[in-house]
DNA sequence: CTCGACTCCTGCTGGC
DNA sequence: TGCCAGCAGGAGTCGA
């Protein structure tokens, strides 16, 4: 599930949890995720305090106390969860016996818990995910923007940098459909297939429409909605973050109602003049992923 | 360079 | 009820 409002969720959700902790121990559960740990994973996470949580793009940046950087991509089915060491659990006896992470003493994780972060507070952070897309690295401060998984990436959508007059360059003489080009993280960082189709939506552009075709009046149109649409979600999973505070730290997904996505043979929402837009909601394939629109208002 | 197709992995859903 | 094909929110790579 993850794109930018849920990954910038997380990344709240953490940062309490995790700013100026130590870590106290870290279990690496298999060699790879997507790709390989980094060598001495382990090793070199051990011991060493937060400093802060970051994001860019869908990636969540940890800094560490010697100027390393974890970087953690949760793919398409990543989530984390927030153990808390708190005292009336550890009063019980028990870490997190209602997850069903106990057993008798002995450690019983889920098959997907592939990391485990214990911080000296008695915290524990859980690294979940059963696609296996998602993956981590580390690297230096220092270089981070030239890691593989930045160099390229685009403006942030909630930046300064990111504005109408970026799309009209950045879309200039693109022949691919808009959709494709809104999911390509060269051109806007952190959108994925949902929120592109929301954004498409609320400004009223077919998702076929060539990209080199939005420059102008429509450029003008989308890129505001672009950011209002991952606000918007970043308000409301910042609501659901309370909840999963009770039910004991789950991050990564939260619920959220959408106009269009999975919303195949539904009415569209939009009213003109107070009416509704009459058109039902379609979906399509592109570049091998669904895409949601109304054939009606969206043109 | 640009673009679309394909790929990694597991689990859930929906149709028979 | 049970089985299996199809599909899933990401993104890198390959070949045209």
């Amino acid at each position: 599930m993850p794109e930018l409002p849920e990954v910038e969720t997380v990344r709240r959700g953490l940062e309490p949890a995790m700013t100026g902790r130590r870590f106290a121990r870290v279990l690496q559960r298999r060699p790879d995720l997507r790709f390989p740990f980094p060598p001495r994973f382990v090793a070199r996470l051990t011991g060493r305090t937060v400093t802060r949580l970051g994001r860019r793009a869908k990636y969540l940046t940890v800094t560490l106390d010697d100027g390393a950087v974890l970087i953690v991509h949760l793919g398409m089915s990543g989530r984390i969860l927030i153990h808390p060491g708190d005292g009336v659990r550890t009063q019980l006896g028990s870490f997190h016996q209602d997850a069903g992470h106990q057993d008798g003493g002995a450690e019983a994780f889920d098959k997907h818990d592939h990391v485990v972060f214990d911080l000296d507070d008695g915290t524990r952070i859980i690294f979940n995910d059963h696609r296996r897309f998602g993956f981590m690295d580390l690297t230096d401060e220092d270089a981070l923007d030239a890691h593989p998984a930045f160099a390229r990436l685009g403006p942030e959508p909630l930046g300064n940098a990111f504005s109408a007059a970026h799309l009209d360059t950045a879309l200039m003489g693109k022949r691919t459909p808009v959709k494709a080009a809104l999911l390509d993280q060269r051109i806007v960082a952190g959108l994925g297939n949902i929120y592109v189709c929301e954004a498409l939506w609320r400004a009223g552009i077919s998702p076929r429409r060539q990209a080199l075709s939005i420059p102008g009046i429509r450029a003008q149109r989308l890129a505001p909605v672009i950011r209002q649409v991952l606000e918007e979600a970043i308000v409301a999973g910042g609501s659901s973050l309370r909840d999963y505070r009770h039910t004991d730290g789950e991050l990564g997904y939260f619920q959220h109602s959408f106009a269009v996505y999975d919303r195949e043979g539904e009415p569209c929402r939009t009213q003109k003049d107070e009416k509704p837009c009459g058109g039902t909601i379609g979906r399509i394939v592109q570049a091998g992923r669904s895409t949601f629109f109304c054939p009606r208002c969206q043109r």
